[in-house]
DNA sequence: AGTAGATTTAATCAGGCGATTAAACTGTAC
DNA sequence: GTACAGTTTAATCGCCTGATTAAATCTACT
């Protein structure tokens, strides 16, 4: 009865993969039972009787993305062993993610919560982990330097956040990338010179005179 | 027969007024022509008799304030003299953008424009002149610097749209916006100390191994 | 007073939406 | 072989959508 009839399973599966590429390419308006179920090739009713609602399989969409993508981030982010290191990482895994989707998928929700409350509680629940991560993976790598006195991690984690967020928006005016391309490199060039900022400031005016 | 009964005029503005309130507060997903001229208290085929389409007028919707704002902007960045009062005053219009709902005005239809081809394309039109205006300002305060070097004003400019972005959506996991406060304030407390970034770099030390 | 033109209204259309339902199917257990 | 539970299907409900239309309204000018 239950045993084989996990087919089941499967459909639920489909229909996951098939909410996400279709959040994907259509956005949270374009986003319907039906739309998914056509990608899916599954009747439009078992997204009902699988997830109880449009929202929920969007929600289930948003957990398995974000779980792999957590995944992949905390194996890589470990190795880091300096904030250079490890804006260098966090850019390459930013790139796979505008590439796979996750981003979209990720602010796409988090835009569909403006007009849905019910829907808020359950994206800050779900937004509140990546901010934690970002936080100790910085913490372990600045914490306790001047640095950290100056960029609190914390801080520099909601900064992580909003330009993850911004980044899906801002390659849609950015069609062939080469914009976003610019952006990723200018905090890898910009990172290994971070300590400098801890510096004491050197008077004002010339060309920026060196002091002690 | 024209001449005082430019009454439509004020309808038109009613209804600009409305689009802007109603993205603002239902996302682009909830705006619906009934849905504005409800707002408006008009009668919703005057969205269609005097802007031809729902998308139409939240597109005037959008250039009514982004001129506004613009104007802003431009009066207040033509007063900076440095890096460091740039950022100072944008930061303090950007508070004001976001409380007055003109980022979420902008990147709603950013958003929209992800499964809208034939929107695309206008707010792309929409989006340049905002990227120009920041890549002129910047030249105008650290252009020719060595700074400018380290962190061109057109890269740092598409930095500045892409956290304008994702301040929106970030400001939505953020109820009582102290992590936003956070936000502005780092921004402040580095812009100033941002062109010790063009020193050399000191020999590594402490927790940091040197290599070479 | 009457006409012309711009504006507004209410009614209406076809189509997509979330969601529900009863019936059909399917592999398993008795 | 038949009863059963999990799954799938097609049909359907009421609602909202963008858009159109003909008729009504209103004001200015003659």
């Amino acid at each position: 009865m239950a045993e084989k009839q996990q087919q089941g399973a499967e459909t639920r599966d489909r229909l996951i993969d098939a909410a996400a590429e279709t959040i994907r390419s259509q956005g949270y308006a374009g986003t319907s039972a039906r739309a998914i179920a056509k990608a899916a090739e599954v009747n439009s009713a078992l997204v009902f009787y699988h997830f109880g609602g449009v929202d929920a399989l969007l929600l289930a969409a948003l957990d398995r993305s974000s779980e792999q993508r957590m995944a992949a981030y905390r194996q890589a982010v470990d190795q880091a062993k300096s904030l250079e290191e490890l804006v260098e990482t966090a850019s390459a895994i930013y790139r796979a993610d505008l590439e796979g989707g996750h981003i979209t998928l990720f602010s796409e929700m988090v835009g569909a919560s403006i007009a849905r409350p019910e829907l808020r509680a359950e994206i800050t629940a779900r937004s509140d982990p990546w901010i934690d991560f970002i936080e100790q993976a910085l913490e372990r790598v600045i914490g306790g330097s001047p640095l950290a006195r100056l960029l609190p991690p914390r801080d520099l984690a909601y900064a992580a956040i909003t330009f993850y967020l911004g980044v899906n928006l801002f390659t849609h005016l950015d069609a062939d990338r080469t914009r976003t391309e610019a952006l990723f490199n200018l905090a890898e060039r910009v990172a290994p010179r971070a300590r400098l900022l801890t510096m004491r400031l050197p008077g004002r005016r010339g060309n920026d005179k060196p002091k002690k």
